[in-house]
DNA sequence: GATTTGCTTGACACCGTGTCAATTGACACT
DNA sequence: AGTGTCAATTGACACGGTGTCAAGCAAATC
């Protein structure tokens, strides 16, 4: 009642987030989406120039309303890497269910649309970044373990973080999203953190 | 030349094998396996019912043509918890890009087909049978390091060892096999061997 | 020679995406 | 009132890929 002045696009964005999440990601179609906005499913397209436009734009749409760069905001101040490292994996640890839906989309879209793998290795690169950063972190204060380059540290790094490996722990083996980052928070100081002995 | 009386059915598993391997297991259409063995597209369905039901059949297939019982035999009879532990990662882990086109084409298929769903999960599930096996073959040696639960070590063993992560490494961050192979285990020593200090 | 078996050919239904054209209804400007 | 314009609606349709169906054909089997 408050807000039915919203304007369609943003509605359109609601609904495609909400049925989404709603799905897992799955077997939401653009009538699905329209009809849960209320709108008619040409009226999309008027907005979205096709289902990959549409879901680059939802993830987009989520990131501003989740506040990503707020929440990444503590783990960029962090004054030292092993801090830096720890707070980057309970930003992203945290983040990953809250946009599961849509990104499980933009992931299977991949197979059939070339926009679409491309939006999701984006932004799967500017999550390395993060990784990168937390690594090179370590680095610079002399904290990074023995026998580990920068790049292999932050490859692997990076590749436990990915989606698929919450997916299973959390879908396949019932951990909840907290046991998730406590372990990877864990492993990764196990993993890269030079032991003080 | 030799045997050209093969059985259609072996034809098409064959044709199938092949083009999923060539194209990494994406876009490739019922009409494009048939041409490959040199059939109608028809054909194809008199002996498989469904796109699912080639690809289970195909992975079964290549499973019998790579002999995996047999590749799996030395880490079965390892005797001790670590050999076997190391002997299932470099099984299974030179194992993927082997069977990587068929195994991403079923993984793509899971979105639409129940049936491809299931039978990558069984699959899967197999997996981490050997993985428990590992772990268990470790815990009876009183080797599991502290800290672990034999099923949350058979969980993050098996999460690692799942494809996405050889896919991301050897893929994206440009790891051989042979590189990934050697970091695993040493990763699954470090991680789960207790350390005899 | 008749039947069966395995395959071919071509047509077609179904679904989901994306396109197009004609229409409507609301609002704004003179 | 008259004129535009803008957003959305409706309905039809093309396309691509899967899966189905029916008729025909050729070689093997009895």
């Amino acid at each position: 009642m408050s807000s039915e002045e919203l304007e369609t696009r943003q509605r359109i964005l609601i609904a495609t987030v909400e049925m989404l999440e709603q799905h897992g990601g799955r077997g939401v179609r653009m009538g699905d989406i329209a009809k849960a906005a209320g709108i008619s499913r040409q009226a999309v397209y008027l907005h979205f120039s096709s289902r990959a436009d549409l879901l680059v734009a939802a993830t987009q749409y989520l990131d501003e309303v989740l506040e990503i760069d707020r929440r990444l905001a503590p783990s960029r101040a962090a004054t030292s890497g092993v801090e830096r490292l720890a707070l980057y994996i309970d930003c992203w640890g945290n983040y990953i269910p809250e946009i599961y839906g849509v990104a499980k989309a933009l992931l299977l879209a991949q197979d059939t649309d070339e926009a679409a793998a491309a939006a999701w290795k984006d932004r799967m690169l500017a999550m390395r970044d993060g990784c990168r950063a937390a690594i090179d972190a370590l680095h610079s204060d002399g904290m990074l373990a023995q026998g580990w380059t920068r790049k292999n540290a932050t490859d692997v790094l990076w590749t436990m973080l990915l989606v698929p490996t919450w997916e299973n722990l959390t879908g396949e083996c019932g951990w909840s999203t907290q046991q998730y980052v406590r372990w990877m928070k864990a492993m990764a100081k196990r993993t890269f953190v030079e032991e003080p002995e």
